[in-house]
DNA sequence: TGTACATCAGTGAACGCGCGTTCACTGATGTAC
DNA sequence: TGTACATCAGTGAACGCGCGTTCACTGATGTAC
């Protein structure tokens, strides 16, 4: 019942974002009384919290999918560019299919994002800033990424991405198709590149 | 009354961001039994796209004002770079300073932001894209920008300063005191220059 | 200068709605003796 | 093997709340004759 509600959460975040996650409709879909979600959840913001830290979960899971289709390459500096490229359209491709998700892993409360996150099945276990991390590691590992210039590369690489799936999906760039987006994220791509 | 609806709305959405634009809490806070507002707004959509429009160019405003102090500078290509880094810090610190009005000013309805315009006062009446697009001209006029590189490059800017402000007002960023989101800043705003 | 009338911003009362949450309860399941 | 009992997921009914919106209204303001 407790995964249940969950998923139902997770459906009605997919549709409208954090907002929609309401605990009567989700018992409604669940097919059970209002009430009956206290036996799972302390309250709606549990629920919430839930909610989001699955979101999260499957951001990781589309950057790490992306990650796996990067094809071998003996080059190992242009490897680790190709990783960090990969995790990035993960994420901007994530932002774009699943609006509703994407805002629910990332516009959340402050305190309620500490819900436990017992559903790690299907990936590493690592989140979205842990994946970015292990990629700009590597990239100083193999000499592409000065190692003075690593602390704090973190938030600019994420600051691009996140801010161009944020305008993609919510702002004045909603109107772009999928090619332009693609295209957007590239050059955006090639910005952190170049600019870090 | 208008007038004093819009302002009381501002102000719900200052301390809330866009979903605290109630139109009975602005009518009660206007000293206003709640149906007088439909003389002035057809619904509370049209309220909360006044309200929008408003905190757009408060966003503008805050762009021009640190782009007022930008020190003269013979240098040209100098001038122009600094002027560009200028708006994107008055972006940052907008939304720092007012992230409610700053979440109001962009996530916005699709619909509803076609709302009259009305209050120009204070600005040049640009708004905050068109303010970016000037700065990008010029780097092009200076010859601190190959033109080839120009189309787009809004995207990209935007992105990353965009991105930054919303890590750092909902996001994983919001731990950051001031002087470190002003690093932080600095740092991105690097990486754009870099990048384009 | 004075009267009749239209305009229109704000009133008072009420509507139906969906929400989160609490209460005492039922009835199936599993365990202890 | 059978009976007594605890556990606990889900029930049924209700609460108080604030919301957006609609209705017919009042009373001040300004205009036409």
């Amino acid at each position: 019942m407790r995964r249940a509600l969950l998923e139902v959460g997770l459906e009605l975040a997919r549709a409208g974002g954090p907002d929609a996650v309401v605990l009567r409709e989700a018992t409604r879909r669940a097919g059970v009384v209002p009430n009956a979600a206290y036996r799972h959840f302390a309250d709606r913001a549990a629920l919430l919290g839930a909610v989001c830290a699955a979101s999260q979960t499957a951001v990781a899971v589309a950057m790490e999918t992306e990650l796996t289709r990067v094809p071998p390459d003996p080059d190992r500096v242009r490897l680790a560019r190709a990783r960090l490229r990969a995790i990035g359209l993960g994420y901007i491709g994530f932002a774009r299919a699943e609006p509703g998700l994407f805002r629910t892993a990332f516009s959340v409360p402050p305190d309620l994002r500490d819900a436990a996150a017992p559903d790690r099945a299907g990936n590493s276990g690592l989140t979205p800033f842990q994946l970015l991390s292990t990629r700009l590691d590597e990239l100083v590992a193999v000499g592409a990424l000065p190692p003075d210039r690593r602390p704090g590369a973190e938030v600019m690489a994420w600051s691009a991405v996140h801010g161009l799936a944020m305008l993609t999906i919510e702002g004045p760039l909603r109107s772009l198709d999928a090619e332009q987006t693609r295209a957007a994220a590239q050059r955006v791509l090639d910005m952190v590149e170049q600019g870090l």
